[in-house]
DNA sequence: CCCTGATTCGC
DNA sequence: GCGAATCAGG
């Protein structure tokens, strides 16, 4: 994937926006939150609203050779400085996704297994990732609607318990029942 | 374990 | 310039 300038016009409007590198890259999509991160980088567009931030200076690898057999000038190597980082990261001015706070809910199935559903995360398109319970909750239409966000096994879309209502054996006859989904 | 951004450096 | 590997941290 190359960087277009429409690529990069996205990149620095959800970076902005305050996502995070590997919904970015979700998004741009053929890339990685690594190539994301350094193109953000790059682009010198990394303290995302940090103005008096100290810079942290981070020490790497004490290690002197890789597999590759890299070197590293240990000499030449920026030296820490006597600074006292006010905060480390960004992390924390991170906007968040769902201003609204939702009562959490407890549904049960009706059919007698007294199965509990997990507790709702309230997790939108964006906070979902390849482990979380893609469970949709609510009205599409509706600004409450989300996503159940429970974890889920790698590779399965659900989390365990909604797995079991989208993977019903079909051979279960009469075993019909009445689930209350969603809220 | 999942995730976050930061950094280095071979390509 | 690019981004995988690797780091530190939550």
């Amino acid at each position: 994937m190359t960087w277009t300038d429409e690529r990069v016009e996205l990149l620095k409007k959800l970076w902005t926006d305050g996502l995070s590198a590997s919904q970015i890259a979700t998004e741009l999509g053929g890339v990685t939150r690594n190539a994301v991160i350094g193109k953000v980088h790059r682009l010198s567009l990394s303290g995302r609203a940090k103005p008096a931030a100290a810079p942290v200076a981070r020490a790497r690898k004490p290690a002197a050779t890789t597999s590759n057999g890299r070197q590293m000038p240990a000499a030449s190597r920026p030296q820490p400085t006597m600074q006292r980082p006010l905060v480390a990261g960004n992390t924390a001015l991170k906007p968040l996704v769902q201003p609204m706070a939702e009562p959490r809910r407890m549904l049960r199935a009706t059919g007698g297994d007294d199965v509990v559903v997990p507790i709702s995360l309230h997790a939108t398109i964006l906070t979902l990732t390849e482990q979380t319970c893609k469970w949709p909750i609510g009205d599409p239409n509706s600004e409450d609607f989300h996503f159940c966000g429970q974890r889920s096994n790698s590779g399965i879309p659900y989390c365990e318990y909604h797995s079991r209502i989208a993977y019903q054996p079909v051979n279960d006859r009469r075993r019909e029942r009445k689930l209350v989904v969603g809220a």
